[in-house]
DNA sequence: AGCACGCCGACT
DNA sequence: GTCGGCGTGCTC
């Protein structure tokens, strides 16, 4: 989406200045526009980290340039601290790829460049004081010298069908830059495509960054990437990064990928900042997944990073779903990506059939259709699991008052606080935006009458319902509560695929990467909710989260089921899931964003101001939204751009914070870039005189 | 963002 | 009399 745009590679010469000191331009991660200049009395080259004087304290900083002179007043340029040697220059097209996010995102460089460090390499501390022997990386270069590689077991590789041989021999045959999009249904066996397609980049000896979102770094993939790349990468040549890491371990996978001695980088949106000397092919799964978008610092999105960095590089990315997102699929549908379909499920087995419930008419109790709870019995009594998915965790959403009204509200925020089940007299309310928590009140704090109940499900509910009504029934909850404890999400997962539970209540956890072999029918309760959401890709979502929570059911049983229950099962997405038409879907909604102008038809950006009261943050983007008019010569791309009303955010008001938001659209995406640079110049200071926090984001998935 | 300087309230 | 509240000003 984002592979046009290109920036300058930094000069790679440094030149000694007339007085025979050397000049430096470095990037700082401070919230300051552009680049720091230092001296210092030897060369030194773009790329390489030093420590640099800033104000009172000591910072970590990256080589830029080395210009002839600076372009600060010469006798205010302050000395480098420390030039630091324990890594090799930071590769140019690192650089390129951190200056290009950091224009395109506008954000100062330094702060698009030192975050995406390993902590022991960007903070001062790791270097300078008390224990700091050398740095972080001789200290762990000094420990791991007897480190021996886990064993891997080569495991036989399963015979692939027609589409995919073809779709591995159109991945093998790109030389050069290219786009690939990988449509499949779920279980089509996308993954296979993936490691055959990465085996002949490793063979050819180059390395593989392979992508997946946050939730769906299984052991099992990680197990299989293992053992099918070990032949041609040889053990141990797999590394694994994501936020789950220590600041140890992830500083030695780092290493080990910047070094080239790991082959294929498995890991989160995070990974496409890892240098990579031999990158040869980029993998992103799951494309369409909102995790590959940052949603605070640099709000990027490694999806779009991963093609510009393959553009830069000039190797193919895969980009694969069964759901593509609507900006992929248009760039497959004009011809800038290459399209490979896998229509068929890889094992001979059919994909479920799905059922809407007509919710409307019926008697429903505990939010469970007849249809619903008869189809479970059914899988009880053939020994399958069924899940239930339903995207609220919590006991309910709401405590109401019966007699007056009342419902139970977080004091900080615009919202409700929701009612969590924690045994006898241990139940609490809490807010899930700011994560307030209250005691539940015995009567009414407004008018003291004791018939307080609770409105709505959420899981903890739902599962409260079913063990009722099943009592023999093996059950377990799967959701953000029951998984909080490091390592209970793994042993829960593990009590599902080892047969000892029946029946599965989860949130959207539950929804991705695992493939559950004996689950025959998947209820998904409350799916409404999502589909009139106000944001335009709602519907969107909604499809991608169905198809992917439809595919747990029968992947291995014959005789798969899903039953979405629904009041509208009229509507174009749930007619198009009961037919698995992801394509007749995504033409009926690029027909519907183009006929009204939203992406992939047009580009966005989102300003959002934070402050105490709502009217301070309007005032701020009302004058932001006026500073165009005010000087029409330095915007002369205006015209191309528009400026919508500042709103008040859906919910209002978080932890005792006031926010709103201002839209920016253009069709043309260079019109877009040229307004935004412009524009992120005049904003710090129009922000400082109103006392706001603001954020600019590009590019935003939700608006 | 830090970190300091700076000028007004309740305490060892 | 100080300790400390956070307003605002600066950082090559």
């Amino acid at each position: 989406m984002i592979d046009t745009l290109n920036s300058d590679p930094p000069s790679s010469e440094p030149q000694a200045s007339s007085d025979d000191c050397f000049w430096l331009r470095v990037a700082i991660d401070v919230p300051l526009a552009g680049l720091f200049d230092y001296r210092c009395a030897h060369a030194v080259a773009p790329g390489c980290r030093v420590i640099v004087p800033f104000g009172r304290r000591k910072l970590m900083g990256i080589v830029v340039e080395t210009p002839d002179t600076p372009s600060f007043e010469a006798k205010q340029v302050r000395e480098v601290d420390e030039v630091l040697d324990d890594l090799p220059p930071f590769p140019s097209d690192w650089m390129r790829m951190a200056a290009f996010a950091a224009q395109y995102y506008q954000r100062p460089l330094g702060e698009v460049m030192l975050p995406t460090l390993p902590a022991g390499l960007r903070k001062v501390t790791a270097y300078q004081g008390k224990r700091s022997a050398g740095g972080p990386v001789r200290r762990l270069d000094k420990r791991a010298s007897k480190s021996s590689p886990k064993p891997i077991q080569a495991k036989e590789a399963p015979a692939l069908n027609e589409e995919q041989i073809q779709a591995v021999q159109a991945i093998d045959a790109i030389t050069g830059y290219k786009a690939v999009l990988l449509h499949g249904v779920t279980g089509s066996g996308k993954t296979e495509v993936y490691l055959r397609a990465a085996q002949t980049v490793l063979a050819r000896g180059r390395q593989v960054l392979f992508m997946v979102p946050e939730i769906n770094l299984t052991p099992q993939l990680e197990q299989s990437l293992r053992s099918s790349l070990a032949v041609a990468a040889g053990p141990d040549s797999l590394a694994v990064l994501h936020s789950g890491l220590s600041d140890g371990e992830r500083l030695r996978a780092w290493l080990r990928v910047q070094r080239g001695e790991a082959r294929i980088l498995l890991g989160t949106r995070l990974s496409i900042f890892t240098p990579m000397p031999d990158l040869g092919l980029i993998i992103v799964d799951e494309e369409h997944d909102t995790s590959y978008k940052q949603q605070e610092g640099l709000r990027y999105s490694a999806r779009d990073l991963a093609v510009w960095r393959a553009h830069d590089r000039d190797i193919p990315v895969v980009l694969g779903s069964a759901t593509p997102s609507l900006e992929s699929w248009a760039h497959a549908q004009r011809g800038n990506y290459l399209k490979l379909s896998l229509e068929h499920r890889a094992r001979d087995v059919e994909l479920p059939v799905v059922q809407l419930v007509d919710t409307r008419r019926l008697a429903m109790q505990q939010g469970f259709s007849p249809q619903l709870i008869e189809a479970i019995q059914g899988r009880l009594e053939h020994g399958e699991q069924s899940l239930v998915f339903l995207n609220r965790r919590g006991y309910a959403p709401v405590l109401n008052c019966g007699s007056c009204g009342w419902v139970s509200q977080c004091p900080r925020c615009t919202a409700y606080t929701v009612l969590h089940r924690a045994g006898a007299r241990r139940n609490y309310l809490q807010c899930h935006h700011c994560g307030y928590q209250a005691r539940v009140p015995a009567s009414c704090p407004d008018c003291g009458d004791q018939d307080l109940h609770p409105m709505g499900r959420g899981t903890q509910r739902v599962e409260e319902y079913l063990a009722e009504l099943f009592p023999e029934a093996r059950i377990a909850r799967i959701d953000a509560d029951s998984t909080r404890l490091k390592g209970s999400a793994e042993a829960l997962f593990a009590k599902v695929h080892a047969g000892e539970i029946d029946i599965l209540v989860g949130t959207q956890m539950v929804a991705k990467g695992h493939d559950f072999a004996n689950l025959g029918l998947v209820g998904v309760l409350n799916a409404d909710g999502m589909l009139f959401a106000q944001d335009f890709r709602a519907p969107e979502r909604l499809f991608a989260q169905l198809m992917q929570v439809a595919g747990r059911a029968g992947r291995h049983v014959r005789g798969g089921k899903v039953i979405i229950q629904t009041d509208y099962p009229e509507q174009p997405v749930y007619q198009a899931l009961v037919k698995h038409d992801y394509v007749g879907f995504a033409r009926y909604g690029l027909e519907e964003r183009e006929a009204i102008g939203l992406p992939p038809y047009a580009f966005q950006a989102l300003l959002t101001a934070e402050a105490r009261e709502l009217a301070t943050a309007i005032e701020f983007l009302t004058q932001a939204r006026a500073l165009p008019e005010q000087s029409p010569d330095a915007y002369y791309m205006a015209s191309a751009i528009t400026l919508y009303d500042p709103v008040p955010l859906r919910v209002l008001r978080v932890a005792n914070i006031e926010r709103a938001q201002l839209l920016i659209e253009s069709a043309q995406r260079p019109a877009l870039q040229a307004f935004l640079a412009q524009w992120s110049v005049s904003l710090p200071e129009l922000a400082g005189g109103h006392r706001v926090r603001w954020q600019l984001e590009v590019d935003p998935l939700e608006i």
